[in-house]
DNA sequence: ACCTATTAATAAGT
DNA sequence: TACTTATTAATAGGT
């Protein structure tokens, strides 16, 4: 389809050949558009010439990397290497991993449980009991701290009222020095021992709500 | 270039469109063979149809892996590891909910429970009485219908026992017919029933041991 | 790049 | 699906 037909081999000379590889790069891209648009097809196009230089076409219903998974399903050929491979076996490694903690998160909701035989159940009953127990446990010792708490308290408490009580005795009497006011006694009473929140926190941090 | 011009817009007659994508299908296919020759051009060409199926050309001085990855130098869009990183996402994401879960586990099982708040541990203790609730009802259903799978192989027994006093009572006095020995009472009355297996096992079929 | 004679591709019909 | 052929599209070689 020119001025004179050629024959389908190297062409010599390399200007022409330059030139032809342009005008026929753009019309096998020019095709591969047609074909997309009047036959839903998905093409997928890399060109390079002689020169090194890049030329592509890729349906814009598709892109390169779903044309390259089609295309392994397509011929069983894999393009990716054995790291991918790696990665997928890691995910459905993790998956399962997944799915046997889900059934057994659910059974010990007491879901699905209808499938164990008594061996299964026993089991599963100890578990639950034990975490009960571990539970009970830990809710006791938090009781038993926050009794403590609550005796500390109580404590200091009665030392403060306690020196209160003495300071109101010295004023009545009229005994006030300037270096020896009720503040100035509590600082002292303080200072003796570790700070307030340091003193008086439970030793469990997130006893309280932490919304 | 045939008997009419056509726009490029899809095609909608069906067969048209499938003879037209061959024929178009063939024609880029020979196009980039030309090219490959005429000017030592290398061509990746991936085309699907509708129906899914694939054709391919690949110049012969070369193969889809080199072509991709010269096509990944030409671009620098990187293509495995776009896919890497899809994969190590989904990774990191499955990894994540396993986490999540095993923590849960190990909360129901009593684990780790010190860093939990005194909100957290209510719900855990819900948890726990609602799961050894569900267990245990499954167990006394359980209980349940074993007893009355041995009350029924209890009235067979002796409904059996029975039989076999009058069959000897019967050959006591010595009137055994041939067709009338203890062997035909007993099938007699089998045959009024399912088949023993059938009729006595439990309605919960995991409640034997599995291994 | 553009031009255009010529070949090649192909749409529609069979 | 394959063949035919009128017609359009691509392009070789020249400018």
């Amino acid at each position: 389809m020119g001025r004179g037909k050629i024959e389908i081999k190297r062409i010599e000379n390399s200007s022409n050949r330059q030139v032809t590889y342009s005008k026929r790069r753009n019309g096998i891209i020019k095709k591969a558009k047609e074909i997309t648009v009047l036959c839903d097809a998905k093409v997928s196009l890399i060109i390079f010439g002689t020169s090194g230089k890049m030329h592509e076409y890729i349906s814009p219903t598709t892109n390169l990397i779903d044309m390259l998974d089609a295309y392994q399903r397509s011929t069983g050929k894999k393009l990716w290497d054995a790291k991918h491979e790696d990665l997928s076996n890691e995910i459905d490694r993790v998956k399962k991993e997944n799915d046997s903690m889900q059934i057994e998160l659910r059974h010990l909701k007491g879901e699905d449980i209808s499938s164990l035989n008594h061996k299964e159940l026993m089991v599963l009953e100890d578990a639950l009991e034990n975490g009960l127990a571990s539970l009970r446990d830990k809710q006791s010792e938090i009781v038993k701290m926050m009794r403590k708490n609550r005796q500390m308290l109580e404590e200091e408490n009665t030392q403060l009222q306690y020196m209160w009580h003495q300071q109101e005795m010295a004023t009545m009497k009229g005994v006030v020095g300037e270096s020896d006011d009720v503040y100035q006694r509590v600082r002292d009473y303080q200072s003796q021992m570790p700070p307030f929140a340091f003193r008086v926190q439970p030793m469990q941090p997130n006893l309280h709500e932490r919304n």
